[in-house]
DNA sequence: TTGTCTTGTCGAAGCGCTTCGATTGAGGAT
DNA sequence: ATCCTCAATCGAAGCGCTTCGACAAGACAA
């Protein structure tokens, strides 16, 4: 049974034993003999003694805990960020960390704080930008952190993404497969390339990366009747278009439907395929094949990076993670 | 600047006062004169202090961190949770607090281990289910909880939730509003009503409450074919009807669809009302007006709840957050 | 004057843990 | 038998903070 407040001179007591010799037992940093482990083991059971965060952090400097600071903003898709957050959480815990939850409006001064009161032991910093202000006080702090994503200068830091040009060649590839020489890719709105640039061109590059295509890349707003006109003048443009990428996620729908308005019949003679989340590429009729963000496979590298930088082993600058495609 | 590992003497010496006056400073819990706390505050803003959290913890046994314990299961609807989220921390935060996440897969011992290691002062539990092991589990623990949701017993915890009678009757209203005479509410899957009777039925005793009106509720699986064939059913069913209530994320575009196969005009003569996030409603041609769950505001109330429980205040056991509804 | 409050500050104890030497006893080598 | 090593354990110090009781120094009443 849980007892309020069993402390670790309880379970020594109950064990017979030192209460250093109890902690050595729990953190195998000396040899302990079995007879002496297991009845220290069975104190702890019985007790249901768990260490005082507080205590530990206070005395081994090490808090057991590393924080994730959560942009809140427009254009992340919500989704893949929990998705993220689920997958985080549960690699930590196999480490035996929890997780602190931070949002981006915090920013510089957030992570000072943490950093200084030596509430966590190190950092997961999402959605980081090609100019992201917190990237300069990250390095300053000296705070151990992994970066999801790319800034302009990764010198010395450890960013992990998805390989966006893998992703872009992949749709490309479907686009192909399924007969299309002419292909086109529906990118996110003009500020969210604005803000990342990197990510946007590493698609386009993948995408146009395959021989004997024709292809294009254009950016594309969210609202509902933009979309639709930018479909309409992409249709114009180009008569002999029959593969489309959409890059862009609310605007998955409206494509759908400015394309059945032009006479387009999508898995037929037209071909569409999705860089987004599965409920996008689901949620439309027809569903489509989608090449999702990998969320819980780039969570799970990046809390398994960030610990092995707090045992102090290495780890590679910069991890791509492979896309996957999904055929409905 | 902050420094490595500035401590409590080091701002002291450099006011010099005894360190016990800094802490008395920071937390204001004896009258210090006003020179002494300038000089006080200098040295902190100087050093870049920031009270080390273990410490802080151990000594006055009040962590300043919460648990949030998410859901990570089928049937939530993930930029709710997201946006929750959000809403939490920065509420949190205004009572400097931070917020430690856990998943709902730890169940009532990573409950025990949070509380016995006091790691948190304090929980706040979503998505509570009508039979839900942890609130058991709570209740021993004695750690201070708010519960997000209804669980069958709810006496002495203190819950919010959305009033989710009202939004019932808000789509009646609403659907009563443009003529409707005949109404229909296309509820979740029959998995979430077995897990949730509650608040299910508080929904159909909401949306049946308005007199004068023909309604009835049906509950609607979640695959795009079933709830074109369950669409069908219903209005060769109920050929007069002419509203539409949708309280289930993931059907809202196949039911558009079905509605459009069925050559009903939504807008004109036909109406539809969603319960569910902004972007669900948003996200189909034509747009629907909705009411969504206040995800920002049940999280504000749940903090605050949670805040003057640790400082000792009573708060209400029940809280109901009004619905509201966006037209578009 | 002396005694009594009040106000502002200090010093020391102690929160529960980890960790560093020191210590003990057994086993091996000489 | 003696010395050395090594494994197993203990005791004490100390991590950085809060908090309790003590104590000067005025302010005020007697």
């Amino acid at each position: 049974m849980a007892g309020r407040g069993v402390t670790i001179a309880d379970v020594a007591a109950r064990a017979g034993v030192a209460a250093s010799t109890v902690s050595y037992v729990l953190s195998g940093k000396r040899s302990i003999s079995p007879e002496t482990a297991d009845r220290v083991m069975a104190a702890v059971a019985d007790l249901g003694y768990h260490p005082h965060a507080g205590a530990r952090s206070l005395a081994s400097r090490r808090a057991g805990v590393v924080a994730m600071m959560f942009p809140i903003r427009d254009g992340m898709h919500l989704p893949v960020l929990m998705q993220f957050a689920a997958g985080a959480v549960a690699e930590a815990r196999r480490h035996d960390q929890d997780v602190l939850l931070m949002t981006a409006d915090e920013g510089p001064s957030g992570l000072a704080r943490v950093a200084a009161s030596a509430i966590v032991d190190g950092l997961i910093l999402m959605d980081v930008e090609v100019r992201d202000p917190r990237v300069e006080t990250l390095r300053r702090l000296g705070l151990p952190n992994v970066l999801i994503g790319f800034p302009a200068d990764s010198e010395g830091l450890t960013c992990v993404d998805l390989d966006f040009t893998a992703a872009g060649r992949v749709c490309a590839d479907y686009l192909a497969e399924r007969g299309c020489g002419e292909i086109a890719l529906l990118g996110a709105a003009e500020a969210v390339y604005e803000r990342r640039t990197g990510f946007a061109e590493r698609v386009r590059e993948g995408f146009l990366s395959r021989p004997g295509l024709r292809g294009e890349v254009r950016p594309c707003p969210n609202y509902p009747t933009e979309v639709q006109r930018t479909v309409k003048e992409l249709l114009s443009a180009r008569p002999d278009l029959t593969g489309l990428a959409v890059h862009n996620e609310p605007a998955v729908g409206h494509v759908m439907h400015a394309l059945a308005d032009a006479g387009k019949r999508v898995g037929e003679d037209f071909h569409v395929v999705v860089i987004g989340p599965d409920e996008v590429a689901e949620r439309v009729h027809p569903q489509l094949p989608s090449v999702l963000v990998p969320a819980e496979t780039l969570a799970q590298t990046a809390v398994r990076h960030l610990m092995r930088k707090l045992d102090g082993h290495d780890v590679p600058d910069s991890t791509l993670i492979e896309p996957q495609l999904t055929l409905r």
